[in-house]
DNA sequence: GATAAACTGAGCCAGACGGCTAAATGTCTT
DNA sequence: AAGACATTTAGCCGTCTGGCTCAGTTTATC
């Protein structure tokens, strides 16, 4: 899914998930963001950018300020893929062990 | 921690999730995965290479071959970071629906 | 021992990425 | 009306990415 595409790359920069960290605490200024992070701000906007086009956060135009808050539920097809991944995988990986386990017991 | 950098790019990409995908199945050689993906083998190869760095798969040589194999447990840091958001970030945007409820009911 | 198979390595290319600065825009505040 | 403030736009830069081809290298197979 193109959506999935868009979730994991927003989420493999750890500026980006240190943002999604920071609005945890509540809905925050693009600038008030910022300022918490060493660059410059044009910079960071483009962050702020990849989070809102992966459906990670939303943001508003209030008078001069831009207001960012996180977007309920946009974590759910990750953690829908993950929990269809570990279904098969941990699965096999749990046969995988049991088979190394009974390899090794009888060396 | 630059380990989830190295996964979540990782899970990025549709060839490499479906890599994954493939080795569900089992094992496989370099080559019988990479026949199901329209491109190049050694554009093929560079996908396993960033799923091994990021240590989602195992490969060993074979031979002339390449055996490849999902590696056990290597989504774990993932799903924990995953938690450990939807702790205070479903929580947080479940107060959020809560008071749109509210507020919608008194108009 | 020659030939085929299965990678592997080198290197090219266009485009995306993550940073920067400098200038422009729109919105308060006085 | 002027000045300060909070972005936003534009454009530059070096690196990384994801595709390609072509030429090795190593290991079966006949």
């Amino acid at each position: 899914m193109a959506n999935l595409d868009r979730l994991f790359n927003a989420l493999s920069d750890p500026t980006r998930r240190a943002i999604l960290q920071d609005l945890r605490r509540g809905p925050a200024t693009a600038g008030a963001l910022g300022a918490a992070h060493p660059m410059a701000l044009p910079s960071f906007m483009k962050h702020l950018g990849v989070l809102e086009r992966a459906g990670l956060i939303e943001t508003e135009k209030q008078g001069r300020t831009r207001s960012c808050r996180l977007a309920p539920g946009a974590l759910v097809p990750v953690s829908a893929w993950l929990a269809d991944q570990r279904l098969l995988w941990e699965e096999r990986t749990e046969r995988l062990a049991a088979f190394v386990e009974n390899h090794e017991e009888r060396r």
